[in-house]
DNA sequence: GCCCGCCTCCCCCGCCCGGGGGAGACGCTC
DNA sequence: GAGCGTCTCCCCCGGGCGGGGGAGGCGGGC
């Protein structure tokens, strides 16, 4: 039986990278792709992979958020391998904190990607290779630095803020939306603004983009 | 005879994920790979390709620097696409004067991947693509609400009525669809006043949101 | 020739939007 | 109790946005 791996990245070039990678290996088999960190758990509930590949930047939930929720949610949970493309970057020993099996860095040849999800798969973990056991040091046990936990807070949305976005993304104006909501203009302002931070959107517009192309929001 | 591609990038996964989208088209070819400028310009007089995919930011020679010397060195030069990550990438348009042919997003989906490499091949500026049209007609295939998109259909925008719209949903301002299509602010403040009144939207968010729902742009 | 559609650019103007602050109330956890 | 996060509301302020006009050049169709 083929190791059955579900790819979530918000490039779809990187995932038809791995994908091509992984597929050209007889025992590996790609079970489904994400686009997003939001769409992963009823994914993982269909598809049942062995493994995931997860990115750890993505707009709506993040590697780290999703491996978390993953872990709490899903009974026999799949290994998550953490796809990254900088070797320092401080999300990966939240990730691997987290729960993660191990991690990847993107510009790996493909003979290591195949090797590392053959490692995970079979329940060897990939953890602490040196540049991460490095950044364990740096960044010690609980005390993370505010620029770590301020971009962790980044990609998550709260409840509130969801609903804001998923109304954004009906067409509606501010006013409309408090108008909705019962509350405020102003109220809506500081949502508006929290959503555009954390999407890393400049305007509404580019937020609503991101809410489609993420799968956020469905057309039709 | 097919499109030979050349890929350069320092990512393999990049690579693979390039390779994978291209070779599945019928009409196209990837004649070869580098991982890097410096080793562009031998495997171009070696290889002879039509299009040269690019990526902007590597180790050793970058993007730019490699387009400037192929232009420089090479009798007959091929077309070269501009791969890059960043939307908003300073180097971009340093590599589009350095006489790349146009430039693509790393996030862009594979029909749009696809679609880019046969305009490039065909001599055609991706800044500016000659058919929107054709690019409506590709994306709407089988996707998204038939009644918006009749709406859409019977709204019948113009040629630059349609590019403006298809940059607004890629979420550009005035001033940056203005400055990608070299005209005015004022210029651009009518054609999307123009869209706005066919499409019944009040805004350019509504606006762009029509043009998800009715296929006119996809997400994923 | 004349009209019309398209693309281009210009004016004025109102206003919503988004950024920069701050602040109080509530609930949760430690 | 202290701290944190969320939701709520407020201030000021600049700039982008969109409406409503107009106008010239250019091509095609009548």
């Amino acid at each position: 039986m083929p190791v059955r791996v579900l790819l979530v990245d918000d490039e779809p070039l990187v995932r038809a990278g791995l994908r091509a990678v992984l597929e050209a290996q007889p025992d590996i088999e790609v079970a489904g792709e994400a686009a997003d960190g939001a769409a992963v758990i009823p994914l993982v509930r269909q598809l049942r992979p062995d493994v995931v590949a997860m990115d750890v930047r993505m707009p709506l939930l993040d590697g780290i958020e999703a491996t978390r929720a993953l872990l709490r949610t899903v009974a026999e949970p799949p290994k998550i391998l953490v796809v990254t493309t900088f070797e320092n970057d401080e999300y990966v020993y939240e990730a691997l904190r987290a729960g993660a099996d191990g991690f990847l860095l993107k510009r790996a040849r493909p003979a290591e990607i195949v090797h590392a999800v053959r490692l995970i798969a079979e329940g060897e973990s990939l953890l602490f290779p040196a540049s991460v056991r490095q950044l364990a040091a740096e960044y010690g046990e609980g005390r993370g630095n505010r620029a770590v936990r301020a971009e962790l807070e980044r990609a998550r949305l709260t409840e509130r803020e969801a609903e804001v976005l998923r109304l954004m993304a009906r067409g509606l104006s501010n006013a409309e939306i408090a108008a909705r909501l019962v509350v405020g203009t102003e109220t809506v302002k500081s949502h508006v603004s929290a959503v555009l931070a954390k999407l890393g959107a400049r305007d509404r517009t580019q937020a609503v983009i991101t809410a489609y192309e993420s799968g956020f929001v469905a057309p039709g």
